[in-house]
DNA sequence: TTTATATTGATACCTGGTGCCAATTCTAGA
DNA sequence: TCTAGAATTGGCACCAGGTATCAATATAAA
């Protein structure tokens, strides 16, 4: 590997540590073929916290339970929510998600992608999938990032069943499309006097 | 906070650390009320490591990409797996799979279990969700074990499109019922050739 | 060439330890 | 009561993986 210049060295030396938290400063310098004090001068520069530090936060982020949990919670990141109209989630297939042969992302996360946000569209303490009516239209594959968007059909603000659907797509093409009806416990009207983000089950 | 005799300082400490794993030595001593060289010895004979290993013991386990995500590959433990025929398994209800207000379990996860075993019973090299049709009959609450039955209904050994239907059931209960439509590469005769291990790509 | 920036070297100091040895204190048995 | 053995404490050297600071070069741009 060669001396790099500086802007392209921080730009490694991000990389570097964003997929491998547990190298030294020592490490890097084989790596990067600067002194340790370059290496060391970089990381103030850029912010990133030394070994120990690192290291901690990451104990500490796996020790809080509640942090442990949004990987599993909600799948994808919600980006636009018009509560009770439409919503959008981004959601990047990555290795654990697919098929290790084929590259291609096992069903259910793109299902859960898609259930996320049906739920989370609706405004209601508490929103359950009733039943769903799902097509995988073509296959999603590594890398690819699965944009989903959801737009309630009916039961808009009723109590009683919503009916919401969600179409994937990666580009233009799509790739998923749902028809979800979702049980919430209450109309959305009543939703006034509590306020959105304490009714939301779906963002906890 | 009396001094205590060695042994129960022993259980004392082993349950300190136990439930802040993030305590100094020093730390221990103001809480112990003996000297560091003490606290030291115990750990030693405890064989509990100090608090860098610990943090990067953690740091470790949260990091590893591939182990720490349930919603990874096949959700809930195939018990039973009649190639092309049927299949059981089993997945309990947790903390991460459900709305932590309402102990509900998150639907995706259902269908994740019903979707993983749908997919294990078709004997191909690849098999995909092609479509589905499913119903969440009543939640799935935290604690409980949710028992997957799948049975190929049709298109159990040709090239093309196979109806795999899924229903699973917490005790007697029917909490969920689908109907999958799982497209898969080739015909299962053809696979005798090749060895069910190998060829089955949603074992890996 | 001069100047500014980047890199390297060197040193003192920090935390949270390990490893080892000696001194002290406690405690139970003869 | 005396004493051996265990338990506790103190002290020191050393370690990794740093921070902080200052000075010396090296390199590139004006």
């Amino acid at each position: 590997m060669e001396r790099l210049p500086k802007r392209q060295r921080h730009q490694e030396l991000s990389r570097l540590i964003e997929d491998n938290p547990f190298l030294t400063d020592r490490e890097l310098t084989r790596l990067l073929k600067v002194s340790i004090q370059t290496i060391r001068l970089d990381r103030l520069e850029l912010a990133i916290p030394e070994l120990r530090e690192r290291l901690k936060v990451m104990a500490e982020r796996s020790y809080d339970p509640v942090r442990s949990l949004p990987l599993h919670e909600v799948i994808g990141e919600v980006v636009d929510l018009q509560l009770d109209k439409s919503g959008i989630s981004l959601f990047e297939i990555r290795e654990e998600h697919v098929f290790s042969r084929s590259g291609i992302a096992r069903g259910h996360h793109v299902f859960a992608q898609a259930n996320s946000l049906a739920v989370a569209v609706i405004n209601d303490e508490i929103a359950l999938t009733a039943s769903a009516d799902i097509r995988f239209l073509r296959p999603a594959r590594l890398g690819e990032k699965c944009i989903a968007k959801a737009y309630v059909r009916s039961g808009g603000s009723q109590k009683g069943k919503a009916k919401v659907e969600v179409c994937t797509y990666v580009g233009d093409e799509m790739v998923f499309q749902g028809y979800f009806v979702i049980y919430r416990s209450r109309a959305a009207d009543s939703m006034e006097s509590v306020g959105g983000e304490e009714a939301h089950e779906n963002r906890d």
